[in-house]
DNA sequence: CTACGACGTAACGGTTGCGTTCCGCCGCAT
DNA sequence: ATGCGGCGGAACGCAACCGTTACGTCGTAG
């Protein structure tokens, strides 16, 4: 009986302000006035600040990423962190993430949904990418999937959500580059 | 005439305030409850809360890095690796740093004063190391230190602060082998 | 001994947000 | 035509903080 179109402005407006403002100063007021909605509305939905974030989040990041298949891990590769450096770059998801991350740092069930979330994607993607190659003899027997998540996720993460520095086309080519040596170096196994 | 006891007291509760709240929720009174001092003593050195907070971050990060120098670039990286790691896994460190992080995002005082820290140690770092190691051979001529030190924090960043999974010794070697091989290999050229 | 100034405490008026409640409106199903 | 229920709006009492002020204490310098 909820009219749908309320309940999407309300996510829509808790994203924003999200990003704006944060989890610790977003309030249940600033949400109901963003989204031309009464208070009403949201606590006919949620009963929680908490609640209402992590259900949306939940739902925000459980849309399914579609892992690079091109034939070639180099490619796969490349796609991959084009993928993940586009991601990054927009607005709402550079500001959201880093405060997402840190404010699970102190609220366990913030970081419960983001570690399931988070872990959901990373696995598959680098269990299906390593695994591929691995089938393809591109890497080494044995390489680590985790490792090799870390390894081409990590550079891209600090340099654009950390240092906040731009990456360029070639910057991006350097680091898949090495990222593609160190793990046919067969150093992750 | 400020006493220096009390200056102490705040600056500690700030940072632990910091860890335990993040910055979008400290508040003032909550300092100087914890510090055990009037508000008074704590407007009578800043004027602000984000004034008194990038005067103490500053502060506390701008204390001098050592730099690695054994002799070898590998066990150069070893160490670096291993403090880094070390210093990531400190309670405060690990709450407080990704906070102002995201903090900075929105906030363009913090980001300035943040970068401004982050781009000293880290540039100063990967130079004098980088620099070192193409000296001595053992990384190619033309090696772009900005790429080796994406890659050699961004994993552990990523692993640490981020996924917050924990980091063994042996993950640790292999990820320092990892990156050595890439660099070595010449492809952050 | 006196004066100064930093200190803690307490209170100020004002703002913001919480979560709840009541109202009147309106769409929709019966 | 009637009634149910979601809607926005307004207000509630309560709590936390803001930044400021007044007051009384205490250590120290002169």
């Amino acid at each position: 009986m909820l009219r749908n179109d309320i309940t999407v402005a309300i996510r829509n407006a808790v994203m924003s302000e999200l990003a704006e403002v944060g989890y610790g100063r977003l309030s249940i007021e600033a949400v109901a006035r963003r989204a031309g909605v009464g208070k009403t509305a949201i606590y006919r939905r949620w009963s929680n600040k908490l609640e209402m974030v992590l259900e949306i989040i939940t739902d925000v990041a459980g849309r399914k990423v579609p892992v690079p298949d091109t034939g070639s891990f180099a490619s796969d590769l490349d796609l991959l962190m084009m993928i993940v450096s586009r991601a990054l770059q927009h607005r709402v998801a550079s500001q959201i993430i880093p405060d997402l991350m840190a404010e699970a740092a102190r609220n366990p069930q913030i970081a419960e949904t983001l570690q399931r979330v988070l872990r959901l994607h990373q696995q598959s993607v680098g269990e299906k990418l390593v695994g591929q190659a691995i089938a393809r003899g591109e890497l080494p027997e044995g390489t680590d999937p985790d490792v090799a998540v870390d390894l081409i996720l990590g550079p891209l993460y600090w340099r654009l959500a950390v240092a906040r520095q731009p990456v360029s086309d070639d910057y991006l080519e350097k680091m898949a580059a090495a990222v593609l040596g160190s793990l046919r170096g067969g150093a992750a196994t």
